[in-house]
DNA sequence: GGGAATACTGTATTTAATTACAGTATCAGG
DNA sequence: CCTGATACTGTAATTAAATACAGTATTCCC
C-alpha cells in the first residue's frame, strides 16, 4: 500500500487541515482553506480536495458540511511514533508497508526532529543495557557523534549499533565483543552500502507482552 | 483548578463529541448528537450546550457550524502516566505533591488498572537490565507472584525489587546480590512496614536527558 | 411555594458553508 | 500538438445545519 505522493499545494492544504483538527479540534472550513493557502476563489480549494480525496487521504462525505475524515496524514502526529519492522527492498524507512503499529510518547521526551520506533533482535547491545524485545526510539539523522548509539541500514536489515571511530574510520560495532565491526563509508557509496538511519534517543521495555 | 461537576446527561453528551473528535476527527453536528442521546428534538441539545459552555468544557462560535473546541476533556487522556518522585510520609502513593510530571504511552501497551511511572535510583537492578535513571512504568497492585519485578514502599522510599519465596517467607531481594533481601509480612502489619505497592509492567530510558 | 436549573418536544426561520457552473492559464507526457 | 492534470478566478444557487420561538415536566433549593 505505497501511497500516491501529492503536489506541494496537496500537500499544503493536508497540513492545514491536519493541523486544525489537532489544534481546535474541528475541521477548517473552505473559506478558511482558501484564506490559508491564499486562495479567492473556493473552487481552487475544491479540487485540491477533490485531488486528496482521489489519492485516498481524506474521505468527503457530500454536501454536508464540516465532514473531511482524515485516512492518511502527511505529518505525523506529535508523540506518535511508527514501530518499523522489516525494511522493505529499496523502500524508504518510514514507508507505511515498513510499520508494525505505533507508540506514543510525550513531546517533552522526544525533542524535534521525525521519531520511529524500531524492535530490538538478538542479543548484540545486551551490554549497552539493550535486550532482545527492547523498542529503540530513533531520531531520524544521517550523522551522528563517535560513541553514539545509532541505528543503520545494512540493505534490507535495520540494526542497532555503537559509532566508533579508529583513525579516520568509522565503523560500526556491537556491544557484545562476539560480533565483528562493520566499516563505514560516508557519504554511502551507493543505495546499498551501509548507512546511518538515526540516533538512539530512548528506550521502550514491555515486561509483559514478550512474544 | 477544581471542575464544575457535569450532571449525567451532560457528561454524556460530551463523551459523544470527545468520541466522535478521537475516533473521525470532526465535530458531530446537532442532529447526530441528537440522536445519539436519544433526544427527537435539538433544543434539548442545545441545552446541554449551553450548559456545557457555560460550566467552561467547550466553547461555540455562535451561528458558524462544526464549531466547538473541547477546552476540558472529561475522559482523561488514555495511556497519560504521572511520574511520582520521593513519598510523602503518611500520603498516599499518588497524591499531586508526590507527582513530578508525566509520561505517555498508547494503552495497547499498557492493559487495564492504574499506572503510574518511577525513576529508578541506584544500580540496584543492574542485572535484570534496570539502570539508575530508568523509568519503571508501574500497575498498581498489592499482592503478586513470586519472580516478578515488583515496586515496594518502605516507609517513605518507594523501591524496585525482584519478589521471591523462600519456603513460606516472601522477599523483597535486589537483583544486585550485593544488596540483603528484606522480608515481607503480609498483610503489612502497620502503616510503616513494607508493602507491594505494584508490578514493574514496562521501563523507559532517555540516551539524552540523563540529568 | 416560587424561582432557577435541568431535561426535554415540536415547528419555523435563517444562514454558514458547500456545490455548481463558466471560465483562464500552465505544464508534462504520449 | 493535443489531452489530462494542476492550479486557480468569480458569481450564483442550494442546502445542511444552526437558531429561534413556544411550550411542558421534574427536581432541587432557599
Amino acid at each position: 500500500m505505497s501511497s500516491i505522493s501529492l503536489t506541494a499545494r496537496q500537500e499544503r492544504l493536508l497540513r492545514i487541515i491536519e493541523t486544525s483538527i489537532d489544534k481546535k479540534g474541528y475541521v477548517p472550513t473552505l473559506q478558511e482553506m482558501a484564506q490559508a493557502m491564499s486562495i479567492s476563489s473556493l473552487q481552487g480549494v475544491k479540487d485540491h480536495l477533490a485531488a486528496l480525496e482521489r489519492k485516498g487521504y481524506i474521505r468527503r462525505s457530500p454536501g454536508r458540511r464540516r465532514a473531511i475524515e482524515i485516512l492518511q496524514r502527511v505529518a505525523q502526529p506529535e508523540g506518535n511514533i511508527p514501530i518499523i519492522g522489516r525494511v522493505a527492498a529499496g523502500r524508504p524507512l518510514l514507508a507505511i508497508e515498513n510499520q508494525h503499529g505505533s507508540l506514543n510518547l510525550s513531546s517533552e521526551f522526544l525533542g524535534t526532529g521525525t521519531h520511529f520506533a524500531l524492535r530490538v533482535q538478538g542479543d548484540s547491545m545486551i551490554e549497552a543495557g539493550i535486550q532482545e524485545g527492547d523498542y529503540v526510539i530513533v531520531r531520524q539523522k544521517e550523522a551522528a557523534d563517535p560513541g553514539t548509539i545509532v541505528v543503520a541500514r545494512l540493505g534490507e536489515e535495520v540494526t542497532v549499533k555503537r559509532l566508533k571511530k579508529k583513525g579516520e574510520v568509522l565503523f560500526l560495532e556491537a556491544a557484545n565483543p562476539a560480533y565483528d565491526p562493520i566499516p563505514l563509508t560516508q557519504p554511502a557509496q551507493s543505495a546499498s552500502s551501509p548507512r546511518i538511519v538515526g540516533i538512539v534517543v530512548g528506550l521502550y521495555r514491555d515486561f509483559e507482552k514478550k512474544r
